[in-house]
DNA sequence: CTCATGTGAGACGTCAGCGTCTCAGACGAG
DNA sequence: CTCGTCTGAGACGCTGACGTCTCACATGAG
């Protein structure tokens, strides 16, 4: 999933773009990227956080509608599981390393308020799986959320770093959540790929 | 492992610390955090640039003399392994939100360098393993370091979002890696805790 | 006591980035 | 042609942080 099918602004998706590379880029360098004038750029976001603040707002949105597409509920939970690793690892690219953000206190806030919903949601598909036999017992929730954001972040940075491409790190990221998570002797398919 | 254990000059441990909470604070407030004055802090670190450098060149060197004591070359690959993760793992609390740290492009470098060689050991580890049927042969091992790396932010970040405590995390850590790694037929013991 | 060393407090200049503003030019609609 | 709208270029002031400097004070050795 590319950046301009999460951000209907094009200007907004050539500054995530670049700051995916250069976190701390300044105004000026966002409006280069985004080929228009620091004026202009200054025209559609008030301020710099508020670039930031919608990049991320955005971003959250479009976690959450992932996490809904995938339908954590629906199915037995390996099934739910691989469909909601498939959908919200197609987000790494873009959502990533725009967690690397340093923001401020409330928008923070305001972030995590907006995906409570959806994690809350991937905890009862945690619980489920575990109650069922599916799931790794020993699992907490909390660690398979972190893990999965965090393997985000790491497959959007071993694709900055060239590393790996970017299919391959969708693969990866997608087997390792699901081997972290699944218990062995119920992998549905055993090859990763 | 402490931050103490890691610098030892108090005030850098002091510094890192709260850098860890605070990746974008300023002088004054590391110096705070630090016990000192503003002045001193200036002192002994000559820049804010030179103080960042040297926490990550401390870091990294805590990382290469972890993956060292773990003898990553010494045993059969499976216990390498657990060794390697049970090492490394134990710099989470310190190393983890310190990577969050935007850096000067020769620095990063500079850390790469710096690291190259233990991360070359684990590669060896890592393909050492998949030719003796310990491990999975789909797990790149550039996708190996990527998630050693991050998994270590991911463990730092939930401790520090008050999710898990520290040992939680760094029992999570490890078995997430190595459950990613080993083949499950293999599993020396299958209970992680 | 005297002196050397290290520290805290704070003033000061510098500078980069932010945010505002103005003006000139491009461009399309009528 | 004319007007309204949008944009780029650039000047401007402001702020916060950096880095330097000075001075007073504490502490400890001799």
């Amino acid at each position: 999933m590319s950046p301009d099918e999460v951000f209907a602004d094009p200007t907004a998706a050539a500054a995530a773009r670049h700051l995916a590379l250069a976190p701390a880029a300044s105004m000026q360098e966002l409006a280069q990227a985004a080929g228009i004038s620091r004026a202009t750029l200054f025209r559609r976001f008030p301020s710099r956080a508020a670039l930031i603040a919608e990049l991320c707002q955005a971003a959250a949105q479009a976690y959450v509608r992932a996490v809904d597409e995938a339908a954590p509920e629906e199915g037995t939970p390996a099934q739910a599981l691989v469909r909601v690793v498939e959908s919200v690892g197609r987000l790494a690219p873009v959502v990533g390393l725009l967690g690397l953000q340093p923001l401020g206190e409330h928008v923070e806030a305001a972030l995590l308020a907006r995906t409570a919903e959806a994690e809350e949601k991937l905890r009862r598909l945690v619980r489920r799986g575990q109650e069922g036999g599916q799931f790794r017992v020993e699992v907490d929730p909390e660690w398979f959320l972190a893990t999965l954001t965090w393997l985000m972040v790491a497959a959007a940075d071993s694709v900055r770093l060239g590393r790996l491409t970017t299919s391959a790190a969708h693969r990866h990221l997608s087997a390792t959540l699901t081997t972290a998570l699944l218990r062995p002797d119920m992998a549905p398919s055993q090859g990763t790929r």
